[in-house]
This record gives structure tokens, sequence and C-alpha cells, in this order.
DNA sequence: GAAATAAATGAGAACGATCTCACTTCGGTG
DNA sequence: CACCGAAGTGAGATCGTTCTCATTTATTTC
């Protein structure tokens, strides 16, 4: 590793203290115009720059946060990592990126690792579903005053801001929007365990209930990963189990991949013999004109960033039930066949 | 921000000196089994664990990679991250992620401030294409012995490794396996700025040749990003332009997707009416049945991370024209149809 | 039991930047 | 010319860890 150049060596070269070459390079205090001039020429003709560890030791702060997330091949995932990254960037941060593969022991190693690496702030998408519970000797973690925000998933009972889509809201207009067109029974697609499915259920239980139906529980289909293979099985079961279904609405992206695949091989259309709508995927539901449940992840790492930066600043503090809501986008296409009788 | 525990609060209730506590923690020199156990004692009670900070001012090793790439939302780069990532949570390494978003200077200004930050190294898939030149005054940036690996693009001329798929002979293979369904007008589409590119259509090239053809630079269609829309576009010119072709063989990622919702557009079956081959958007491709060039992105990642541990460490050195190729796999589908003339 | 060796320990320097505090120099005022 | 406040400067401490080096203590050998 090569010798790298301090600040001594510009003092020394500029006939300065180490003080005054300080003064220089952090523009505090005074310092004599002749003396500015030299610490200035000296730094450019060494092209010295300072080392940032040093600085994170004395400052107590590293200039970096930490993103402790599922997968970043999930396209959810990689869009956060880039809206985070991109405005963490304006305030000269980096961003340290860390996947738990949905595992919570892995979550919780990456925690204690970005809080011994004195990383300023931590954004977490977490692993944890709504029946897990957090071990005691672990709590600390995930209670501590921290700087930390939640993205997307919450854990009940925590401090913790959150940050995520109207799931509610959104999910009951999107399975309105189906039942207006006529649909019952409508099957789900999900992976059920997490905070955020769960609300888009209620939003989709609360929309049937208005039109007078109670929801089938035996309508919804559980995976347990992100996974097309896995959602394609599903669906067939799905399907083989309960004929009188005419929609899908599936919850969670990386999963209509696989419905699509179940749907062409049963010769099934979409639309014609049976309805799809789906959240997120944007891209694959533009090609095959599914309607979209379409969130604005943009803003959620846009937003879960700067209230990290307030929660780091000690402008604002976590506290619990604090959720922003961003709301998700529907994008009416052509997926959802209207199967209304009409009879006069 | 809490006062954390240092290793001088251990030794002071161990009741030993610091540097006693430090051996028990770095684990080396001799300590007496006596004062072992109070040490041991002491960080349990009070729950320590070493400020790493301190411990990279100190070592001149952060456990830190860098990846710098153009975007994170781009398959090839999220699959990279995961690869890269998963491997250097092996050996305790951190991974830390930077967009360029394809511009050069942010290039170059991540570079630094890597730097500046004594990352341990980089991973680079760097956004110089094939006729920008690196000016003089960053050429240092690239041509250090900091540790760095290229990965999928290389700038031409550099001392450095690079890491990437085997691309002529890959794209050789497709080409063939098109010319001999008695494909003989093959349009590009490509982002054809960058080296990958131009070694992909260097294996085109050769191909044709081997069939009597000389390559016709009119039917490589140029889009300038990784986007869907423009390569719709350029779809639609080339097929205006070149109602010859009967196949169309895409070099990038991406870009599929505006391909397909152009041919859609214009009635066009893949296969039936045109044949279709792609590098990449493996997820896709499968849906649509479309013969794949597949990248082992994973292997690359895997590579690139173990040839930069072997740099980091002093086990190997950078050296002009090292290049590891990674066989990429074609995926033979459905979306090729052989127009042979059975002629007897 | 003395000498020689090995084991155990702590004081202190180093990494590089920042910042307090005390001291010097300067210009202005009475 | 004496005095004062402000501007300019540098010595040295600090952040938390690691590690050398010198010293003390324990163990072995003759």
């Amino acid at each position: 590793m090569k010798q790298s150049i301090t600040i001594n060596d510009v003092a020394k070269l500029a006939g300065v203290s180490r003080a005054t070459a300080g003064r220089v390079v952090g523009n505090y205090g005074n310092v004599s115009e002749k003396s500015r001039l030299r610490v200035q020429a000296a730094i450019k003709e060494l092209n010295y720059s300072p080392n940032t560890i040093a600085q994170s030791l004395r400052n107590n702060t590293t200039k970096t946060i930490a993103v402790i997330l599922g997968n970043v091949k999930n396209n959810y995932c990689n869009a956060l990592v880039y809206a985070v990254e991109k405005e963490a960037q304006k305030e000269g941060y980096s961003v340290i990126i860390c996947n738990t593969r949905e595992n919570i022991q892995r979550e919780i190693m990456h925690i204690q690792n970005m809080r011994n690496r004195h990383v300023d702030g931590i954004i977490l998408m977490s692993a944890f579903t709504t029946d897990e519970q957090i071990r005691d000797e672990e709590k600390e973690l995930y209670e501590s005053n921290y700087p930390m925000v939640f993205v997307d998933r919450k854990i009940h009972g925590l401090k913790r801001d959150v940050i995520m889509s109207n799931n509610v809201e959104a999910s009951y207009e999107a399975t309105s929007h189906l039942l207006k067109l006529g649909h019952k029974n409508i099957g789900i697609i999900a992976t059920a365990d997490y905070s955020t499915i769960r609300e888009r259920i209620r939003g989709y239980e609360k929309a049937l209930n208005e039109y007078g139906i109670s929801m089938n529980e035996e309508l919804i289909a559980e995976t347990t990963a992100l996974d097309p293979d896995e959602a394609r099985m599903v669906t067939g079961k799905l399907l083989d189990e309960h004929p009188e279904i005419t929609a899908i609405y599936i919850l969670n992206n990386s999963l209509s991949a696989g419905v699509l695949l179940e749907l062409k091989k049963r010769n099934l259309r979409v639309r014609d013999d049976i309805s799809l709508l789906v959240w997120d995927d944007e891209m694959l539901n533009q090609l095959f004109d599914l309607t979209t449940v379409v969130q604005s992840i943009d803003n959620i790492g846009k937003v879960a960033c700067n209230r990290l930066f307030e929660l780091m600043q000690g402008k604002a503090e976590a506290r619990e039930g604090y959720t922003e809501r961003i709301p998700a986008q529907i994008v009416y296409r052509n997926s959802c066949k209207n199967i209304n009788v009409i009879d006069n």
C-alpha cells in the first residue's frame, strides 16, 4: 500500500504548523493571507486530500449509511438502494449494502456489524415476519436510539419510524376495481407473513366487505419466498382447488412471471379467461398490459433517507407508530375484464 | 450519540492494562489464564466490541470494498453486487455501492472518494466507452497500484485485471445458430460504444464471414442507453429501413422489452415473423420463450471479488491484458425459426 | 541457591485529523 | 510610548486501537 500524504506533509511543505494547515483545509479560524496561499499551494502540489478514517475517528461520524435488505436482486430492493444512494450522495454520504437473504440471524449480524463500523444510520427492510419475535438479547439492536429507519415493513411495538406505501388504501382501491367489474372470487398470491402484505390483505378484505362479501381465507395462496417457480406451483394449486376464481390479485413483485407461465400452460388467456391485477413489476406488466399497483419506491427511498438524516442530526426523534405513507398509484391497463351480467 | 465502550473500559474493569486486554481481544501474545478470564468476563459484562474505525486507522485496512457501477437497477449490476457482497461477507468485508449513472465525471468522483475513504479495493464497471479518453490528470486514478478489478468492460491500454464473459466466442456461437437456421440479414440492437459490445459484434462478424457474408454496419442499430423506450424506437427505425431483416440479435439487457413491444405493435410474431436472440434478461426471456445468451454473473462477481482479494493481499499483481473470461451459456428456446429452403 | 530462560505485563508511541489553549505579533488608541 | 484587543500561530491532547519495547515475575536448569 502506497504511503499516503498527510496534513503534516502539507504543513511541512508550506512551512507552517499542522494546526494552521488544518485551519486552511477545514476553512475555519483565522489564517493570514500569506499562510493560506502557501498551504493551498502545498495541497495542490502534493495532491492532498484528508484521510476520511482519521476524520471519522476524531469527529465520531463516518459519513456512511447502511441499507440492510433482503436481496438487491429484487426490484423493489434495488430501486430503493438506487434512490437512497442518490439522495445520500447529495449530502456526501456513502452507502453500504447488506443482503439478509430474508434471514433474521443474518440481519442481526449485519446490524451489529454496521454499528461496530459506526455507520451514521441504518435503513432497514427487515426480514421479520408478523409471527416472529425478537429475542430479548437482540432487542437492544432494534430499540436503541441508534438512528434507524424502517422501510416497507414494520415490526410491531418498536419505537421506530417506518416509511411505506399506503398499503391498505391502495389495496382497497385495487380490489374495489375488480369488484366493480363483477369479480367476486378473487384469488390472492402473496408472501403473507410480512406486515406489508397483511396490510394489503386488510384493504382487500375491507373492499370485499363493502360489497357484502366475507373474505375466504382459502383464496389466499401463500408463497414462502419471492420466487416465480413457487408462485407458479401455488397458482396451479389455487386454480385447481378453486375453479370459481375469476381474478388473481398478486400482492408481491417477482411472482407475476410464475403466474403468467402457469396461465400459459393452462391455456388461460389473461383478461378473457382470468383477470389479473399485480403489485409492482412495472416493467414486465407494461409488456403484458397488466393493471398494476405501482409503488413510488423512489419517493420512499428519498423520504427514508431524509428522515434518517433528521434522526442523525438530532432534529427529530424516533417514536413508536410514526409511519409515513407514500401513496401508490394504480395504473389501469387491460388485464381486468368486466364480467357483470347486463340484465335488462 | 451514545458514549461507546472502549478497550480501556474493559481493561479497567478487568484490572489489567490496555495492552493485556488488547492481547485477549486480538488473541495474540502471552496472557496468563487468570487475566484472560477476567478480561473475557469484562468484555461480556460490558458487551464490548472493538471500534472498527480505530482499527482501520491503526491497521491501515478498512475491511471494505467498493463496487462502482452504472446503476443498481440494472439486472446485470444488481446480480453483480449480490455476488460480490456474498463473497465479501465470507471474508468479513462490507460493500459500498456507487452508481455512476454512466457518467464518467461521477465515476471519477466516486473513485477519488473511495480512495479517500481508504477502501481496501474497488470493483469497477466503468462508464468509459471505446472512444473516450482518460484525461491525463485522472490517469493516476485508473493506473495507480490501488487494488482494482474491472468487470464487464475494459479500458484499453490499462494495467488492470478484467473479468468478463467470453463475449466473442459466445456471440460467435449465437450468431452461428441464426446463420445455420438460414438467417442472413440479422439486425443488431445494442449500446455499441462499450468494449463488451464491440467484442460481441466481433463474434457476430466472425460468424457472418465464415458464412461468406460481410458485415453490414447499417444493420447495427445503436441505442445511447439501456432504455426500453429507446430500444423500441430504434427497432422501429431498423425494421422500416431494412425490411429484409429476418432476425434481431439484442446484445444488451434491458432492451428486449422495447423490442417486443415494437414487434407487438407491428403485429409481428416472435419466431414466425421475426426471430429473436437476446443477451441476458433471463427472467423475461424465459417467459417469452426466447433463446438467450445467459452470462454467469454470479461467477463473474465471485471471481472478481477473489481476484481483488489477491491484489489486496499482494499475492498477485495487476497486469495489462490480464483478462479472465467466464463462459456464457446459450439457452436454446423457441424464438429462432428455421427459414432454410428445402430444395430437392 | 544462583543463573538463565521464559512468560506476563504495562508504559507509551503510532495511525491522521481536529481543536483547545496559550502564546506571539500586529494594528490601533489614548 | 504604553496599552489593549484582535489576528495569527503552534504545541499538545484527543479519538480507540495496536504493537513494540522494556520491565517485572515465574519457571527451569545446573
